[in-house]
DNA sequence: GATGGTGCCGTAACTAAGTTACGTCTGTAA
DNA sequence: TTACAGACGTAACTTAGTTACGGCACCATC
């Protein structure tokens, strides 16, 4: 066949190279060229392996679920997960960003990118019970809390202790999720007007 | 004095092109080249009012905010705000990233740019009765709430009905705000913690 | 009224980056 | 041995952010 063990360890090489770049650098540093160099091959090779940019974003994209669902899985309790996903996205701020940020602009995730965030996206589904309503919300919130700390744009100054605030809010959601069943239901949210 | 009317309207149509851009084209769309096309100009003049594509898109993320808290200020109530947040946001979604998503991946927010954030937060801060932090948390959330949903990575099948679960998390959010009366208007300086 | 300066503006060029054309080499199969 | 397919590099094409440079209009001063 033609998946030899040195072509498999090309493309390992460059996605890696790449996620170390996005590390680094954050996304501007996440050209080609910049890739091929810190491979160790020519621009050529992103297209061999990823077709081109977009599908070396969707490799990294795919790769950062991968990474993520890891640090989310070992955490013992709902509050603990909250915190891990907290903790990942602020060591690896860009990446988070490419998964859930659109800051390679002109990527589009493609079907695979849309399966796996799924997949992930049930995972916190069976964490809180299986109510799809309610791991909605906790995602959202969550992720809320995270998009702001990271780009910064609102609170920016030290005026909070944005650790404390983020305890607060997962407190809050455990409210919701604590009482027998308390929340929202999992068949219908219950509308308001 | 240098400014005069037509100058000033140079700047103007400058700007209402990039944003006229960003909402029929994508962040993709808003080039130097194709603002100036756009408003009449050569590219020189985005850099002599805007000193080049960052100064622009810190004015596009100014402008937003204005525009922003025009359409979230005339809303009744908190949930009315909330809702007026969404369709602000889903109205103008490229724009809303350029905000809070880093889609130009050049662009680092100004000094002015957080300041008008800032602002912007403190009308929230004001909403719900002084409480900076449960100003914090609702911010998170509903920007969460709205980032997912634009950026559709998570749930982008059509098998939620966002408009719903939206609303069922500012219901949520009504339950950690209004303890003691459900009317919630603004004034009443009820702290939350 | 002439002169000089300041600021706005366009043309064209420079540089960086995504992409593609094309040729080469290597390994495998017939 | 030969032919093909896949991996790879070099170089070029295209787009986009930016800058150099020169012209022109307006204004203040003499």
């Amino acid at each position: 066949m033609s998946i030899v063990k040195s072509t498999v360890d090309t493309r390992a090489t460059i996605l890696a190279a790449a996620i170390s770049l996005l590390r680094t650098g954050g996304a501007d540093a996440l050209t080609v060229r910049n890739v091929a160099d810190a491979a160790g091959c020519s621009t050529t090779g992103v297209y061999t392996w990823f077709g081109g940019k977009n599908g070396l974003v969707e490799a990294i994209l795919i790769e950062g679920f991968d990474s993520f669902d890891d640090a989310l899985g070992s955490a013992p309790t709902f509050y603990d997960t909250g915190l891990a996903y907290r903790r990942w996205a602020l060591d690896n701020p860009t990446h988070y960003l490419v998964m859930f940020g659109h800051v390679v602009s002109s990527y589009e995730p493609e079907q695979a990118a849309l399966d796996r965030a799924e997949e992930s996206f049930f995972g916190l589904v069976e964490l809180v019970g299986g109510d799809e309503a309610f791991a909605y919300h906790v995602w959202a919130t969550v992720h809320g809390y995270v998009m702001l700390e990271i780009t910064g744009i609102v609170a920016a100054d030290n005026q909070f202790d944005v650790e404390l605030l983020y305890r607060a809010g997962l407190n809050l959601l455990l409210q919701g999720l604590s009482p027998p069943q308390t929340g929202v239901k999992a068949d219908g949210p219950n509308s308001h007007t």
